[in-house]
DNA sequence: GTTTAATGTGTACATCGTTCACTTTACATC
DNA sequence: GATGTAAAGTGAACGATGTACACATTAAAC
């Protein structure tokens, strides 16, 4: 009865989509699809529970999202974006190293690697049947290739000036890709065991250890 | 009414859990459970499906499997027998290669990556929820640290006793599995494209690149 | 031939994703 | 401010799923 609406009825109308009957499930449900996720695994989860989480019914999910692989895709959406504030973040972080081009470049792998590792159900749905490459909201593909990868390409690009690649920037790119992604997953189903103790080591030492195959040391590079 | 029974009522008792009322439940079931994950992908999988392909009720499969979990483990242990196989025949042509220490190891990725690309739905099977790493069937994990990744570490050993490993064998085999398992990941999952026309070649390419990281030229080893 | 345990059936249940006719309500328009 | 309209949410229903359990069947051991 006595609701304790926070008696902001109309805030300017901001984009068409937000504040209706339910204040804005639509973010409502991401996040909790989100929560739940993380809580039940991308396999245990159900539409149903969100909804019901929400305090709605299921079917009202459906005004919102074409499909539960669409909410899905909206939870790979977030990842994305969070993964890339993290690897901005850890980016600015080593920029003071010394040889912060390379620490820069070692950045974006470790960055990747305890995301994974932090979340790791969040990971699977980012790159599972509703995420990137996937038939659902292009734009998840979009976050990525505008986030993480550009990062990954912008790091090797600088080292590249310095001749400093034994390389191309495309070439390292889908290597250092392919090498932290398949870690990434053998890590997460468990089939390589996580050392114990200071997973961020051994995190940081695999990246460096093959960021060292293909960038020359500094010092090294002779001029072109 | 008339059935073709092969007429064959008793062999011998083979193994305790062979031919039964069925004939041989289990076997058919697997047999079954893998082509519908290859034809409807593992997440539309259902083992009611199975159980009527093969003719059966649905709860006759609980005779033979704890759960749905239980069957696919058995999809997944097949799959890496399967890969052991196909990874042993190109190990066997590549013998006969100049520089045969590096074609063998270069084919171990190789027939990862063609595997993978050949069988994308058992792929995912075999390190997904109830494949290697997960709780169901520990044998799983054996059939993959006796086969594929044996065969990794003897052609890394054989390499390291001519010095021609920058890295240690360990070492070089996690990054070696690490980049060929993401990259296989990324192609399946459609990240990344693959480069129309010949697979087998971008594969082959891929992989050579990536060992030259780390292994010395033949001839250019020094003698320790 | 009888017993017994392995093997398969039938029914049932809870849960799931999804559809559809319906109510409700916020907002624009007169 | 009353009214209309379309967006937003409801409720019931459907078919399919994984699994449990009591029961029937049958192969094999004695």
């Amino acid at each position: 009865m006595q609701s304790p609406k926070p008696a902001k009825p109309r805030e300017k109308k901001k984009d068409a989509k937000t504040a209706y009957h339910h204040g804005d499930l639509r973010a409502a449900l991401t996040e909790k699809a989100l929560a739940l996720v993380r809580k039940r695994g991308i396999e245990a989860f159900s539409l149903r529970e969100a909804a019901e989480r929400v305090g709605v019914s299921p079917s009202a999910v459906y005004r919102h999202f074409a499909d539960k692989g669409a909410l899905l895709a909206a939870v790979a959406k977030a990842g994305f974006t969070a993964l890339a504030v993290e690897t901005e973040a850890a980016i600015t972080q080593a920029k003071h190293k010394r040889d912060g081009d390379l620490a820069i470049l070692d950045a974006t792998g470790i960055s990747y690697l305890l995301f994974a590792l932090a979340h790791p159900e969040q990971f699977r749905v980012m790159f599972g049947p509703y995420g990137a490459g996937s038939k659902y909201d292009v734009r998840v593909t979009d976050s990525l290739t505008r986030g993480p990868y550009q990062q990954l390409i912008d790091a090797l690009t600088a080292l590249e000036k310095q001749n400093r690649l034994r390389l191309s920037v495309d070439t390292a790119a889908l290597q250092a890709w392919s090498f932290t992604h398949g870690l990434a997953y053998l890590l997460l189903d468990g089939v390589l065991p996580l050392p114990e103790g200071d997973a961020a080591n051994f995190v940081a030492k695999q990246v460096s250890g093959m960021t060292n195959q293909f960038v020359i040391p500094r010092g090294t590079a002779r001029m072109s």
